[in-house]
DNA sequence: TGACAGATTCGAAACGTTTAGATTAGCGTT
DNA sequence: AACGCTAATCTAAACGTTTCGAATCTGTCA
């Protein structure tokens, strides 16, 4: 800005003022700073204007793997409204690790980013004193964090799977094998609930040994299934936490020699695009992975628009049970619908 | 850190002395340090660092479309050696456009990343000039770009597809559609080399009516597909370009009452975890996603730690034809394998 | 004619670091 | 006692902006 400056015989003031429009300035010098501009091939530092007016422009997104579809969708979706608003965005992947997840959320703080979207891992961390610091928003995603009290957008999970297992106790099943994630975050803690209230709502037992937990990765889901499908009384459909992990549920099955939804039926959580190419098309629950993350930059916009103290607000939205075929009707259920 | 300063007694200089260790402080100082900083909760401003050291410790990183599964891995690995390394990343993703993409690397540059890696878009941009000025180093990732010359991984597009054709005319088929993104970019202009070749090496004819392109899309791959099926004498093998036009190659396949592999055979390049899962379980071309991201993290890594004036440099990776089920043998050789 | 208002423009401080070079203190030598 | 050397610390300038308040200029009006 000092080159374009001397080469305009101007003072840096002037240029800031054309270009922030600040101030307005003479036709003449407009004229002179803009040609200076284009010969000079002048790029605004916003490193130093950030340093200035304490604002970066720039947010942090924390998802747990953004190879699970789930996460690649809202991050996709986040990624491209805080775009429209002019914001840049940092990625970073907490691996569902508490330490790798405080190490990149100090990363993002120490670059002063102007505010947080974070689905979580673990419990507790450094979050609960950011949050309480206020100095960043922070808005939660997906998952939401006990005594860390701050906007937030979460599915009905418990509802969500209330209604799924409740879809495959209608169709005739009695033990519905469950996997589940660690259990110490928001959703899988609501999801069990739903679980164990459908079945209740059914009148059936909930049996220990049909429920099964892992750490989210494909191989979890595998071994999973695994021990479900060598119980002495296997269940005879299985509801999975997440895409990476019914994938795993489907080698286990396919692996044991069995076949869904012939002698297996399979549901699981999430939904995506090729859910319904394949065969069997999968049964899931769909996020509303669009509104989830629009919600979520929304939310975050609002507040670095200087809606500050405004009390944390909490969406929860509403998960879609995507009926295919890889959950088959049993006994009395499956001959009148075969007949 | 000039509140630590005071509260210690000390010079700011000693202050970032410390911090930095570029000077040694007395254990008394060093003591005094500490505790002030712990008192104060201070964090270094890393805004204010980047502007006096002329690094951020940030790079930009832009991919067309983060939902396809290809780069979602990609970037993922990329993130995470970054991470390691101590760098934040900023993704963009741009949308197959060339408009989008501009504006995305001026965004970026405007807050004086330290290195770009693109998987670009379009042809030209201000790419060119960027790479020029030589002022950030950029890596080009899966996509060369005409006329600039800068370090580059890409894959051995050409003999990757000239291997999967071969494969499918090994297999009896003789007409094969080929479903190809925008031809303006390097791999799908090397892939069709590939498709060309390996035709002209088994003596089959090159029929143009077989080869059809769309914009990366599922729906682009769906009407690609819809167009070869309803050809009067139609392919009995599909290669479609990606992932999410593969989808749509299913889609189409299915809607218009046809089967995979009975009707038609179908391979795609980019290989996914859920390929072989389900039925029919996907023949694909894999690319390495775990060295090509780690690759161009590396190159980038190189010329950030300083070894800027070494000549470009341009790593080309060999993809992998994962054989499974899409594709059945035709004629003659359907009734070899038969019997 | 002189004072005043409004429109432009400018000088300089500030944002929070790093760092070159100056200063100071301590200590052994001669 | 004067000197030089080393180690520790400090002063102050710089990075590239923004912005406050002051300065200048041009008319306008009493």
């Amino acid at each position: 800005m000092l080159h374009v400056a001397e080469a305009a015989r101007v003072s840096v003031a002037t240029v800031s003022a054309l270009l922030n429009g600040t101030a307005t300035v003479s036709p003449e010098l407009t004229q002179r700073i803009e040609q200076a501009i284009r010969d000079i091939g002048y790029k605004r530092n916003a490193i130093a204007r950030s340093l200035k007016m304490g604002t970066t422009r720039t947010i942090g997104l924390t998802v747990p793997h953004i190879t699970n579809p789930f996460f690649t969708d809202v991050v996709s979706v986040i990624q491209q409204a805080f775009d429209r608003a002019g914001y840049a965005v940092m990625l970073c992947c907490t691996d569902e690790d508490l330490n790798t997840q405080d190490e990149q959320i100090r990363l993002l703080l120490d670059r002063m980013v102007d505010g947080l979207i974070v689905a979580r891992v673990g419990d507790g961390g450094i979050l609960k004193g950011i949050v309480e610091d206020a100095n960043v928003p922070v808005v939660l995603l997906d998952r939401l964090c006990e005594g860390v009290d701050t906007d937030a957008v979460v599915l009905d999970n418990r509802r969500a799977v209330f209604d799924a297992v409740t879809y495959l106790i209608h169709l005739g099943h009695r033990r519905i094998g469950y996997i589940t994630g660690t259990s110490d975050i928001s959703p899988m803690h609501d999801r069990m609930i739903g679980y164990r209230e459908a079945l209740q709502a059914a009148g059936l037992p909930v049996a220990e040994e049909l429920v099964r937990s892992g750490n989210f990765h494909e191989v979890d889901g595998y071994n999973a299934t695994m021990q479900l499908l060598s119980l002495h009384d296997r269940p005879s459909a299985i509801f999975s936490a997440n895409n990476p992990m019914v994938i795993g549920t489907m080698k286990a099955i396919r692996d044991i020699g069995l076949s869904c939804p012939e002698d297996i039926s399979v549901a699981c959580f999430d939904d995506f695009p090729w859910s319904d190419v394949f065969v069997p098309q999968l049964t899931t629950v769909a996020q509303p992975v669009q509104a989830i993350g629009e919600q979520a930059a929304n939310l975050l916009l609002d507040r670095l628009a200087g809606n500050r103290d405004a009390p944390p607000r909490r969406l929860v939205l509403k998960g879609r049970l995507m009926i295919r075929n890889s959950c088959r009707p049993l006994g009395a259920i499956a001959q009148s619908v075969s007949a």
